[in-house]
DNA sequence: CCTAACATGTAAACTGTTACATGATTCC
DNA sequence: GGAATCATGTAACAGTTTACATGTTAGG
């Protein structure tokens, strides 16, 4: 019985303390996104098919009239979870970036224009970065109330990721500038 | 008339030189595949669109017995591709890493297993910085022989992002190996 | 002689997103 | 009263990959 990652951010989530499919689409907006994306259509269908498999339990959580599916994990869910961290398999890095696309074929464009190409990358991952700054606070606090470090450290990552871009970039856009005069 | 970036990917590599689809799936392969893949699957369909749309034009090139269709720009697809290069629209940035992921969640797992996580994480990215760097030498050629300098530009960033990745995981692993030792 | 590389293409399957549909509750 | 948020779910669509199908030619 293997699942797709998307089954494990789910599992992931619910342990993090996420109990509804909304709570799980909040989190992976604010934090998983950066490296693994879902949507709700494919939560609602995934979390049915977890509790049939007896992964997850689910119980109804309605506030008066309003419709409310809590989760939480079967053991056998969190024994898959645990597993399936440690489980050897190929880690492929893929990343789909129309930006460093228009980089690569910037040869085509002015220089003038080419220069833009660069400054828009730049300003791209400055806003992201703002966004994974913003996260910095609150995975913090998770991790002193002992909800977990791990999230904290996943954002590093993607912070150093995403400064790393920006400093190529700033250091090209000095250079193609000083070329042009 | 809006197109695909896998459109532009064809255009693209067309003006750097590639003749056939198949000079396109092997140049993707070592370039462009870091941070957009496109298949075979899709290449010959979209050849014969552009063709169809007048922004490229193809000629039998067969040698002999062996089929072989040639392509080339037109002036109509390299202001295609020259305007896309310009075109303000957004550039996000998508990632798909179980790696990263596992690291996220990897509070699950036992201390040693996490650190084994990011062990992996960081061989990972070792591997693809060995891949990149090998196209070091042949794209500073390309950008000598006046084929274009961007191609070596953008391997920088993709460079960049994994050196950035190997450096926060080793950060890492240290941290984590003094607090259990 | 045989293998690797050259070369083109399609069908089926799969994955994932967007848009839609619906309605309750809380806060200003 | 109205907007934002909470909450669940589906159908249609778009994009992509895998596997298949086929054959040539150059080099060891």
């Amino acid at each position: 019985m293997s699942l797709p990652p998307t089954a494990y951010v789910i599992l992931g989530m619910l342990r993090l303390g996420a109990e509804t499919g909304y709570d799980i689409k909040r989190a992976v907006e604010v934090s998983t996104r950066f490296f693994w994306t879902i949507s709700e259509a494919q939560i609602y269908p995934m979390l049915a098919r977890l509790d049939k498999d007896g992964l997850i339990v689910g119980h109804d959580a309605s506030h008066g009239r309003r419709k409310r599916r809590a989760y939480e994990l079967t053991p056998k869910g969190e024994k898959a979870l645990i597993e399936w961290l440690s489980f050897e398999e190929p880690l492929p890095f893929e990343v789909r970036d129309v930006a460093l696309l228009k980089l690569f074929f910037a040869d085509a464009a002015e220089p003038e224009a080419a220069i833009e190409v660069i400054r828009r990358l730049r300003s791209r991952s400055e806003q992201e970065l703002g966004v994974l700054r913003a996260q910095e606070a609150p995975s913090a606090e998770l991790a002193e109330s002992g909800g977990g470090r791990f999230p904290a450290i996943a954002l590093r990552a993607g912070i150093a990721v995403h400064e790393s871009l920006i400093a190529v970039a700033a250091e090209l856009e000095a250079e193609l500038a000083a070329e042009s005069g």
